[in-house]
DNA sequence: GGAATAAGAAACGCTTGCGTAGCTAAGATA
DNA sequence: TATCTTAGCTACGCAAGCGTTTCTTATTCC
């Protein structure tokens, strides 16, 4: 009832510039988490932000605007960076890494947007050109071509299937269920559909 | 501009309990594909049902038990039958017929509502209860269970995860690109994912 | 210090949705 | 035909968001 304000600070400082200005874009997301894309409102952001509607405005003229441009400057994504000889553990560790990464603000937000797609294009397009990466967030891509280019792994089976698998299936049981997989479930994932689906080693290892 | 409306009907007749029933629960599911869950309004689904406000809240209290109501009585889900002796057929079908599936209104409206799962929890156990069938559509599943009876898969190799291989990549294609996947890409779905993570069959055919 | 700049606050009329009430009239029932 | 049920319509006061205007007041810049 009373979530939506932000504490007023009586003898502070008035924000202006760059500071009041990531204070809003922080604000636009938080709005976008808290009620969706579709029921964002200038108000909404103005009051988490605890500014004027009038900054606002003289900025952006909608809150579309304002989350691209939030987007466009947020969300460093992580890498995995596949070091040993293991290409199971590091599979395990990509899928670990993107559980993690689904649960921050960024992640969240991607979620939030894509649904809506057909009623917001824009914002999709600066979603998945920022935050998302290319092409849904290459976690065990980079793992998967790191060990075919030394050579454990045939380069024809690295089909665009094949690189989706594991991502596919760990975005899929976020839907299904509502948490986010399990250490277990991520094994079996990386175990019986991943591994699999990559064949022997060329070499026979 | 006048696209919310409906057309008045001068003469005609007056509907009343089933058919009117009906004709809401029509409203409800295109307010949804229309606006969103996060936005629909008793009055946008009045509008859309050309009926009056007064009679929506005559039987429901708020957007949300109407389209419960609605889902509950909807969409038929077709069931893949596999017949021949054909694995690589039968599960390439299944995920045409998922496909097929998906460009219904019932799977847009699962898409609609799953995102917005923290807002609307109620609706969402609607959805996956009579819509989306038993966590995620068994598309492949009927498939894979059917071969595993007969002796062409082993047991063990029908995990949790392998049963939704194919499910899941067809859903994060749709989720990366707007449009639906092609034959070949599902073709591919099953050469490079399903079909290996399924092993040599048991008996060695 | 004084001027220029930009933030904060309040109010504007307008629109849309809320949930309810009072009434008219269509269609089923007797 | 008379009656009862139930759509359909209109209107209500209330709240929230819109986009804008006007004014005050902090900061910064010179």
């Amino acid at each position: 009832m009373s979530d939506d304000g932000r504490e007023r600070r009586p003898g502070a400082t008035r924000r202006r510039g760059e500071e009041l200005v990531r204070a809003i874009h922080e604000a636009a997301i938080e709005e976008l988490l808290a009620v969706g894309v579709d029921r964002m409102t200038m108000e909404g952001i103005a009051r988490r932000a605890a500014t004027a509607k009038t900054s606002l405005y003289r900025r952006w003229s909608s809150t579309e605007e304002i989350l691209i441009d939030a987007f466009l400057r947020v969300f460093p994504q992580e890498e995995p960076s596949p070091s040993s000889d293991d290409l199971r553990g590091d599979l395990v560790r990509a899928l670990r890494m993107m559980r993690d990464w689904m649960t921050t603000v960024g992640a969240r937000a991607v979620a939030e947007v894509v649904t809506a797609r057909d009623r917001n294009p824009g914002l999709v397009e600066a979603v998945y050109a920022r935050v998302f990466g290319k092409r849904g967030g290459g976690f065990t891509q980079t793992v998967l071509r790191h060990y075919v280019a030394h050579g454990a792994i045939a380069p024809a089976r690295l089909t665009p299937v094949v690189l989706d698998i594991g991502e596919a299936l760990v975005v899929k049981y976020r839907m299904d269920h509502s948490e986010l997989p399990d250490d277990a479930y991520i094994d079996a994932v990386v175990d019986h559909a991943i591994l699999p689906a990559l064949g022997p080693p060329p070499g026979g290892d």
